[in-house]
DNA sequence: TATCTTATGTACGCTAACGTATATAAGCAA
DNA sequence: TTGCTTATATACGTTAGCGTACATAAGATA
């Protein structure tokens, strides 16, 4: 099998004009990105900038107790590192590799210099962080007032979205700690989401079988946050949708 | 009694070097900013940018149902309307001023100008956001993992650093309304603090008694954004501190 | 003064999610 | 095959916060 790896697999880097683009391929180098690496770690010191292509990274933040909760999770859709080209370096939170893959990366000197130019990268990057934004506010939001199944139908449209096919590698373990919730709370909820014939797993693989049934059952922030990133970053089409409202 | 007002009270116009300064001081317009003025709404466009001085400004998501939820509060240390120069020109939140004063606002024109050169402003703007970024990120974290009674004291900490002195003009009702919780709720929480001697309110006048007891008893989130705020935005120290840690 | 409005106090049953414990089952290793 | 590890299932008492209802009290208004 051949492995047709490119940079333009991720969103933010193929719709950089030409130009732009044939400027930083040169410093784009492949990396693959294994279940469970932390490709920064909170307070840390960021030497490069992650462009997933084919893996899901979540920004998480761990409390003193050990317990933590996702704030936000990239894909295809953008980058890893916003603290870089933000002016901070760091952040408190972490980044976790969710879903493994490749994904490219640029050193933040490089990243740095091209943002400084103040052309299609800069826009680019801050539309996402805009974007990133949104879905950081929805999750508190979600995390005040919605139930736990609920946010586990948000949770897996979200990681959809940002995933080719219709699967998703993940056990409920995983899950309940990106939503900061008990394990055996999402084995309630998985549950019923199996019994009515949405979602079928076994044993950390999920397939969903009825996606427009999970867009029915998910709350309102699901829609926020899409539409936000469609209107912030347009062109950028993931995966099928039959409903969004 | 005269008025002292000056740009200079914002931290991110009093922290430009003085020829930005002087460039931007001719298109600042000072405002009042009344209680309950939303100062954009969800999706709506945005004609300027605030500089609040006296002023605080709660970002807040309404949802369908009515329910809201505070994402981040700004006061003389930020600004209102990133989106602005993040490029998306709006947000699914609502702004709005949640403690009476002034501020000075800019046409986005200028703002949009200012930012492209650069400069500080661009450099200061974008540092700001990323420190607005880590108070929504604990937000979602708080909402998720801490109990009424933590999440108000935070609250109480948060707006303090916001505003001189120490009284909030702030009905329980209110303070219900950004916490996305119950007023009785508050009631409750608030009943505790003024039992133990922390706090001392009346018919929407809250007066902080004793801060560093307040700080003993909120969770480790209002530490975590403060601390990241005076990391980014150096030189600004809102209100005694007794003890971060 | 009496009345009205708004802010706060208190109570009661209800539910989602928690903490904890233990049971089953699927895949892997020997 | 047997045993071991990991993933999922189920149960039970506890609790924070909800929804609702109603009571008091402080200012404002007449």
């Amino acid at each position: 099998m051949s492995s047709p790896h490119s940079p333009k697999q991720n969103y933010l880097l193929d719709a950089l004009p030409a130009m732009d683009y044939a400027r930083l391929l040169p410093d784009l180098e492949l990396i693959p990105m294994p279940l469970g690496w932390a490709v920064y770690e909170s307070g840390g010191h960021l030497g490069y900038v992650y462009f997933p292509t084919t893996s899901m990274v979540s920004l998480l933040y761990v409390m003193e107790s050990g317990a933590s909760a996702e704030i936000a999770i990239t894909g295809n859709e953008g980058l890893v590192g916003i603290s870089l080209f933000m002016g901070g370096e760091s952040t408190p939170s972490r980044a976790v590799v969710q879903s493994a893959g490749s994904g490219y990366r640029l050193k933040a000197g490089v990243l740095k210099k091209e943002f400084a130019l103040g052309g299609d990268l800069q826009h680019l990057a801050l539309r996402y962080t805009q974007a990133l934004i949104t879905q950081m506010a929805q999750t508190a939001v979600c995390n005040r007032h919605h139930t736990l199944d609920q946010q586990l139908c948000r949770w897996l449209l979200l990681s959809l979205d940002r995933l080719a096919g219709d699967e998703l590698l993940m056990t409920q373990e995983l899950i309940a700690n990106m939503l900061g919730v008990r394990r055996e709370g999402v084995t309630e909820a998985a549950g019923k989401l199996q019994e009515d014939g949405l979602i079928q797993y076994s044993r950390g693989h999920i397939k969903v079988l009825d996606r427009p049934k999970l867009e029915e059952r998910v709350c309102e922030c699901y829609a926020v946050v899409r539409k936000e990133f469609e209107r912030l970053l347009p062109y950028k089409t993931p995966a099928p949708v039959h409903k969004t409202q």
